[in-house]
DNA sequence: GATCCGACAAGCA
DNA sequence: TGCTTGTCGGATC
């Protein structure tokens, strides 16, 4: 079930009279419970409340029926429940059916509301449904309520009218959208006379809504034109007043109802508009009108504890620090308002204008609390505060959207949002300028954001003023461009950055607000894919940013990106605020926590700004490793267990080797690949199964994207990348696994065995290097140096292992260091048949295998600094320490040979 | 020649 | 339907 669902479940039980007995139950299945899990429950096999009548449903929810007005009393009782503490239900639930009384037991928020109201406190009871909490500003069911309508209005009419939903009159559906929202909008909070809109479009669209296109359309010309320039129209549309703000410009035209859309026309407009959040509400719009992006859309507005992730430490919280600071002192208030007055906010990648709006409604409500706070201080006229109005504009908000569509929708959120932040204005001081027709509009451009110039679009700030930019750029891997956003990259990264076509399509955000803001009273702050600070990007891109006048200010760590929307895009994400070099704290967030940082580097860790590049061959002098052989086969050389059994058996079995890629390491898994020298072809060729798998290869190369692939279409026996094979044994090192092992997994193999591009691998290398790669320290530096894949870890040879910072070794050390190593192997060994995966299972793995492992690292460290290192802190510091050494030696040697 | 990456992708419970 | 955990091979270096 989705919110919207649950919503309406939850509404219909607010409905039916109240039944004590039968409540938890329907409460139960409104909250997604399966009819098996009721039953159980019903029957009480499942029931483990210890209270009377109570119900104690899992991990889900504790209920108990209270005596009339005493549900306050009952959900104490809850609270004190030996089983609810055993259990820990999600949310307790007390009600004698007039009132509700309930918690959330995680936070300990309680609610205390009538049951009628069941369903508007949908967001309280999610945790409830398995679902995790929405945040405050989140749980409005309004926008649930109005978007599920809006959706349904929409499939209804393109069902109608078919030809509404092609693309060529998308563009027309959606602004058809967009203009029935603000009049519904409009019309409910009183900036048209209340339910002036709807009441004409019902009076003149005909019983069953046959004429309701006509009565739309005749009404958006209308509020188009001032009322002396109207001519040609119905004399009823005489009574609407002219909107303007360029909402109702453009070509109008609407689409016939049908009874079913008609319906649901009448309920849209029957709905409560007053409270909708106009911050998530754009986003919510997006995805009702644009079926085709539908997904996609959802999947990528930010949600607003994200978007406060970014807004806070960029500018709220140092204004907050303000006003708290000159809580009582009107001069340092007013001059808090006039700086306030000069901020303006910019998102280059603002969609339907969700940063912009809550940037706003934060600014207002932090303007509304000064200006209180004055009248308290001084008395209603001692400032002349009795004349303030707000003097922040909604032309302080600058965004930069490349679809049209989106663009209008960010200037109707930002209409909303004023009007909201001025009736919360009005509610407090009891003055408010006139609503119509709209003024001043944000100033939202549609274009590229990397093809603009951004002073052009938000002009740098004067003396007086502040920019701030924040957004949420797109994403997308450096190899995934098309050829406009190619040709975008170029023109951003101009005489910038070499390197720059394996970047990150958001990182071209990074430099242009990296430019925008260099030397001016400017700081900027992007979510992005954590990518963007790791791997072989944070040393191609930051040493461009972190230069002698830019630092990184603040920075969420790796975040898994999340939104209310049905499905969530799967990335994990960063926030990085980047600003001019100042004397103030740098915060570094990780989830709930928060630390101040010396400095914040382009790992987003506190420590000097090194950046680690990729090194062709060991810095270290340790053995080399080579990347594993990648096929290119389509699939086609690559056999089962069976298959390749059955190819032995049938005497082909010189052709068929063991393949090993990570999960083969990790997971024992056993997997064979076809492996032909060339001489052996038409031999091997006599076999009808390996004739047709090569016939199968050469297709599936014939028909790649990837000219080298192509090339070697007429070799099919053959990988495409052969970059090593052992003579004795090899070294297996996965190249992406799981981060919650406390030890990277390594492998020894015989010659026989033939490593896939998913292994790096060490060919005839000694023991002692599996001493390294298993060792804690190994794991800490391949975890900040290298790339990931979300948050796995993802081993490089270039950017891990031939980085990897070790002492000059002895002799004995080394020989001690195999002997580790192969201690290590034999552990493992002794508990056949269990697997990498079965005994590195932080939750399973074995007593001697973690001791085995911790004297390893034990002996390792002492080589280091004499002793073991107290924390991975102390263990990162040493290392970089030693590269960052390293380095300095290293450039010291080529400048010398150079010279 | 040899990688580094994926607003992921697939498999399992 | 969420949670865990690594394939595959292209575009780029």
């Amino acid at each position: 079930m989705n919110p919207t669902e649950i919503y309406d479940a939850l509404s219909k039980i607010a409905e039916v009279s109240f039944d004590a007995e039968e409540f938890p139950f329907s409460f139960a299945e409104a909250t997604d419970a399966s009819q098996a899990a009721i039953s159980k429950l019903r029957n009480g096999s499942t029931n483990k409340s210890d209270l009377p009548g109570g119900v104690l449903f899992g991990k889900r929810f504790h209920y108990a029926p209270a005596p009339a007005g005493k549900s306050d009393t009952t959900l104490e009782q809850l609270r004190a429940s030996k089983k609810t503490k055993s259990a820990k239900p999600a949310i307790l639930l007390a009600t004698d059916g007039e009132m509700i009384a309930a918690e959330h037991t995680a936070s300990g928020e309680t609610l205390h509301c009538a049951f009628k109201d069941l369903g508007d406190q949908l967001g309280f009871f999610l945790p409830a449904a398995g679902k995790e909490r929405y945040r405050a500003v989140e749980e409005n069911p309004v926008d649930v309520k109005a978007t599920g309508k809006l959706a349904k209005l929409y499939d209804a009419l393109i069902r109608a009218n078919p030809d509404w939903g092609t693309d060529t009159r998308r563009h027309e559906m959606n602004q058809l959208m967009m203009r029935l929202i603000f009049c519904m909008f409009a019309e409910d909070v009183g900036i048209f006379p209340e339910q002036q809109f709807s009441r004409l479009i019902f009076t003149y669209a005909g019983d069953k809504g046959e004429e309701a296109h006509k009565a739309i359309i005749a009404s958006f010309r209308a509020m188009n034109l001032p009322r002396h320039q109207r001519t040609g129209l119905p004399a009823w549309t005489g009574e609407l007043d002219y909107v303007n703000g360029g909402l109702f410009a453009g070509a109008i035209d609407a689409p016939k109802f049908d009874t079913i859309a008609f319906r649901y026309l009448r309920e849209a407009c029957g709905l409560d508009w007053r409270e909708i959040n106009p911050d998530i509400f754009g986003s919510m719009i997006q995805s009702v009108a644009d079926p085709k992006q539908r997904s996609e859309l959802g999947m990528h507005y930010t949600s607003v504890p994200n978007i406060m992730k970014v807004i806070g430490p960029l500018f709220l919280d140092d204004l907050d620090a303000e006003i708290h600071k000159g809580w009582d002192r009107p001069r340092a208030l007013q001059q808090t308002l006039g700086r306030m007055s000069h901020i303006r906010v910019f998102d280059p990648a603002c969609g339907s204008g969700n940063f912009l709006v809550v940037s706003y409604r934060e600014l207002r409500a932090r303007e509304t609390r000064i200006m209180q706070r004055l009248e308290e201080l001084d008395g209603r006229n001692a400032m002349g505060t009795s004349e303030m109005f707000s003097r922040i504009k909604i032309d302080h908000f600058y965004g930069i959207e490349i679809t049209d569509f989106a663009a209008e929708t960010a200037k109707l959120a930002l209409f909303i949002a004023e009007y909201q932040a001025n009736a919360s204005f009005k509610a407090v001081f009891g003055r408010c300028p006139a609503a119509l027709p709209l003024r001043d509009a944000a100033r939202i451009y549609t274009g590229n954001a990397l093809r603009l110039d951004w002073d052009a679009v938000c002009p740098p700030p004067s003396k007086d003023e502040e920019v701030f930019i924040a957004g949420n750029p797109p994403f997308l891997g450096g190899r995934q461009l098309d050829e406009q956003q190619k040709i975008s990259m170029a023109k951003v990264f101009e005489n910038h950055i070499k390197n720059h076509k394996a970047l990150d399509l958001v990182s071209a955000w990074y430099i242009k607000a990296a430019n925008y803001i260099l030397n001016r009273k400017a700081a900027a702050a992007l979510v992005s894919t954590n990518s963007i600070a790791q791997g072989a990007t944070a040393s191609t891109l930051w040493p461009h940013i972190l230069n002698d006048s830019l630092e990184i200010g603040f920075s969420h760590q790796t975040f898994k990106w999340k939104n209310n929307a049905h499905a969530n895009a799967a990335v994990m994400c960063v926030i990085i605020g980047i600003r001019n070099k100042i004397f103030r704290g740098k915060h570094i967030f990780n989830g709930d926590h928060q630390s101040i940082a010396n400095n914040i580097n382009a790992y987003l860790i506190d420590g000097p700004n090194i950046f680690v590049g990729s090194e062709r061959k060991s810095i270290f002098n340790l053995p080399e490793m080579l990347f594993g052989n990648m096929p290119r086969d389509g699939g086609f050389l690559i056999l089962t267990a069976d298959e390749g059994s059955k190819l032995i058996s049938e005497g082909f079995g010189k052709y068929v080797r063991k393949y090993m890629g990570a999960e083969e390491v990790v997971k024992g898994l056993n997997r064979y690949v076809l492996w032909i020298e060339d001489s052996e072809v038409e031999h091997a060729r006599l076999s009808p199964f390996i004739a047709r798998r090569l016939d199968a290869v050469s297709t599936s190369r014939r028909e790649s994207p990837a000219k080298s692939t192509q090339e070697f279409a007429d070799q099919p026996h053959r990988f495409v990348q052969i970059q090593g094979t052992a003579h004795n044994h090899a070294i297996l090192v996965p190249s992406v696994t799981s981060e919650r092992r406390p030890y990277l997994p390594v492998e020894w193999v015989g010659a026989d065995v033939i490593s896939s591009n998913l292994n790096q691998v060490l060919y005839d290398a000694p023991e002692w290097c599996i001493a390294l790669i298993a060792s804690r320290l190994h794991l800490v530096w391949i975890g900040t140096v290298c790339g990931r894949l979300e948050s796995r870890f993802r081993y490089s040879n270039t950017l891990g292992w031939n980085t990897f910072p070790v002492p000059k070794f002895t002799d004995e050390q080394l020989e001690a260091l195999s002997n580790s190593a192969r201690r290590i192997l034999k552990c493992r060994y002794s508990h056949y048949p269990k697997t990498i995966a079965d005994l590195y299972d932080p939750d399973k793995m074995p007593d001697d295998l973690r001791a085995v492992h911790k004297e390893n690292d034990d002996l390792l460290e002492s080589m280091y600094i004499g002793r073991p290192f107290r924390n991975d802190t102390e263990r990162l510091e040493t290392l970089f320490k030693l590269y960052a050494a390293k380095i300095k030696t290293l450039e010291t040697a080529n400048k010398k040979k150079k010279a």
